[in-house]
DNA sequence: GTAATTGCAAATTATTTGCATTGCC
DNA sequence: GGCAATGCAAATAATTTGCAATTAC
């Protein structure tokens, strides 16, 4: 399989837009990275190592790697934006604690085959879902 | 079961916060609604019958409503709030058509069971959830 | 009476956009 | 070379907040 970089060039190259120091330089920030990062993150992480780019290129970035498929957007009902690496690995969801921020990723084959079936049920042709599980982790759990 | 508007008033008293003729029309505008409103949408609704009311007031009270769980906010990825009213209502989740927009409320048992084995496996107590299913509608999957 | 609420406008926050300049293919 | 990309600053958009005046309980 293709590196997410390469996978990003080829994108680009599709797309007629062109691979620059500045996009390749954010997509290593974010790779590099294990958390779900916010576009304020990636800016202030990518400013590390090359003070000149602007925060507008990064914004632009995070959509073209969006649409990409390399990352993508998440909702932790926080507030604030946040991406994950989306590329080569496969579909996930998220079981989150609204005590901590804690976050873990899980995947169950039973629930997605269950949302095909709804979606066909009603007609329509199933592009992407997102599902968010939101609790008390076991340690946040105790102390209430 | 106490109406929306009792369970307003309750939640308010129990909070020492005090009902309000603005509390009050706001709420009643988004009962009216049988769609998914914005909170811009509920200002220009509520402006009609007392324009008066100020845009502060819909959004200190539409946060007042979510937390005394009389409505619930949505995520429809369409980059707008939403609300929809969840008082009386079973939970359901929703089937969005990413071409129309258009979105019908689902329910199914066995992904709420499955949730809440999979959240217990991870020794998590679940508070609740939100699915999103995306794709597109009979309609629109025909016009591609 | 007193603390909560309101409307207003100003302040924040998050993101987008216009534009002259720069740089990739 | 030509079109796309960049950085900057200004512009938007969506929401929040400070505050003096008002009002519910």
């Amino acid at each position: 399989m293709k590196t997410p970089q390469e996978a990003f060039t080829q994108y680009l190259s599709d797309e007629n837009l062109k691979m620059t120091p500045q996009r390749g330089l954010i997509l290593e920030c974010i790779l590099e990275q294990t958390q779900h990062l916010s576009p304020e993150e990636i800016y202030d992480k990518v400013r590390k190592r090359d003070s000149s780019v602007g925060q507008a290129t990064v914004y632009r970035t995070l959509k073209l790697l969006a649409e990409a498929g390399i990352i993508e957007s998440l909702d932790f009902a926080d507030g604030v934006a946040r991406y994950e690496v989306a590329w080569g690995k496969e579909h996930h969801d998220h079981l989150i604690c609204e005590a901590c921020g804690k976050n873990i990723e899980i995947m169950d084959p039973m629930i997605e085959k269950r949302q095909e079936t709804i979606a066909e049920e009603h007609g329509f042709k199933l592009s992407h879902h997102k599902m968010y599980l939101y609790g008390l982790c076991p340690d946040c759990r105790g102390k209430r």
